[in-house]
DNA sequence: CATGAATGAGGCTTCATTCAT
DNA sequence: GATGAATGAAGCCTCATTCAT
């Protein structure tokens, strides 16, 4: 239990002041304990940071997964819809969550360079080959070279409404996806409107 | 001179290590100066790295200013691509700025909050503004109220390419700028390939 | 243990340096501790001089409350010899707050200026209402005009005594206490020598 | 003319701040001149004080014997009444002064202790020797010893309103000069009121 | 005369960490 | 599990001083 406080100060911490800000005596505070008393359960500073990393990848990674098994049997376009505000609700759910991990994207600390660029391929994989399947399914008159196509389409869109999170606000936000969606649509040969 | 490798420093190890680990010995270090020198120019760590902020926006301000007045009286399409790869060029040019700019982005010192969001919007402002004007003058026959709407849906799409310059390779990096483009030319009624 | 010997060596450097000569590091130099380990005791330097001189004020009333205490029965003149006695006595023994005393009012740091002022009326307040007490009890046939004069006169000459513990040597100072008396039993119209 | 103000500065830094807080940057800044600048004056900053030291003891010496001077030839508790009130005014007139000759005094800095003893000497015996003077002039029936006693009488009382000065307001030291002068009356025979 | 630019030394303070309790 | 007490290292910053201009 406090193990777990521990590691979320680490993460709020870490989200507003980066690594050499987020000390070990703001954390304990944010926690309600003495510094001293971390050490029972982390080694030190580093190996700290180390789990709360993981455990902030493997966590977006699981909340991503849930959402695309949420909307599984809908159509494709459900799925494109449900993928976008699946993920702004998450990052704003988890602003903390969100900072740290664009911090580590910008500026990743040598020893979480090589989990980060896993993870992210993992996740690109997973994504890719995930929706590939659920297109294929929705829509087999698609060929798998224009699926390709469609995915990377998607994803510069998905990244785009991902970056402007930090942005915009909620209005403007919900704006933005629904031009997402509008182009996902047409891309999809979609003139109705 | 002085100054201003100090001010460049001040950025390069911000982008490195954030507010507090961006030291002021390891920037004087950068310059090849003592840290104490650095006091006779900014009073103390936060001016500088207000200055340093400060100049950082401006900087990228120019910059896209620059960029579009090079296509100015190209046709739309081309001012869109000169947009997506000038963003990318200087990004990849000045990727310690580019980091920075996240990094105030997603966590601003409160010093900055305020200077910040002036200029995003700034930025929204001249951006919407100019490209409202281009689209006239190429495309008379775009009404205005689409041609707002291409512009958010244009904005969606520079913003995911350039998030996608953390992520990405080069060459990635250009194959999903080709996806851009190829978004606009569709929304904006091309079905010539 | 280690707080009281911070506070004392504090006094002590205080007394010989100023505020800014007693550094932190002789202080800690002086308890037999490493600087850092004052900040365990103490929120900075400010906070500790606080606590010392609001200790170093307190002690100095005390005293002389307790000098009094010891001779409250006897006759007036003896408690004049007393006071003076007790007076250089106790800064002879006490020389390093007498130090810091003799600073405090003659460059009060505005954070104790407030404090010090109130400590003065307050000392000045209780010397007065004392002697008037103890004379009415010893000399019943003096009016309390007069013996409003008398304290006053007295004031002067133990101030004088204070000062010129500062100005003569021991045995100097023995005559002019010698002196003080004198003109202490020829003020209240002795003129039995 | 600016080597002047700068001794001046360097008096009233010191009597705010001693030794180790009167900076050479706080001392420029009242002259109105760079911290460089005071190198082409003096050596170093303890020989500055030194020379400011030796001028403020040359400087009250000349003083003390200009108010004598004044009332060379009046009677001698007029005399007595000038060097009280003498001693008042300038101290109050000079306080930046009178704070440095104290703080000289209780924590002399060991550069200068030899030349403060001197200098107490030497005022301690002219003074002696003068009064011893005067005395004889005006009253030629006391004999050496009374005077002796006298002036020692008069330099306990001399001292106590020097250091009031720092403890009373104008009015409430007025009351204390009259009480002092009254006492000197009663110590030479003077029953008149 | 004066100062812009620079710096070694040292000021106060916070940091991560340890260890006995 | 937790922390009071301690510290070496390092943080920011100011100090007195120098020197070329």
């Amino acid at each position: 239990m406090t193990k777990e406080k521990i590691l979320q100060a680490a993460i709020n911490q870490y989200s507003l002041y980066s690594y050499h800000g987020a000390t070990m005596r703001k954390i304990a505070q944010e926690v309600g304990i003495k510094p001293a008393s971390i050490y029972f359960f982390y080694k030190n500073k580093e190996s700290l940071f180390l789990d709360a990393f993981q455990k902030l990848l493997k966590d977006h990674l699981n909340q991503m997964k849930e959402i695309l098994e949420d909307v599984h049997d809908e159509p494709i376009l459900s799925i494109f819809e449900a993928l976008l505000k699946g993920t702004v609700d998450y990052h704003k759910k988890h602003e903390a969550e969100t900072n740290v991990y664009i911090s580590l994207v910008t500026s990743p600390p040598k020893e979480i360079h090589q989990t980060l660029l896993e993870h992210i391929q993992t996740f690109d994989k997973w994504m890719t080959h995930s929706l590939l399947e659920l297109i294929r399914r929705d829509k087999p008159e698609i060929d798998e070279a224009h699926s390709q196509k469609l995915i990377k389409q998607f994803s510069v869109i998905l990244d785009g409404v991902f970056w402007e999170i930090k942005l915009y606000n909620d209005q403007e936000l919900k704006q933005q996806i629904d031009e997402a969606l509008y182009i996902m649509r047409v891309l999809m040969g979609g003139n109705e409107k």
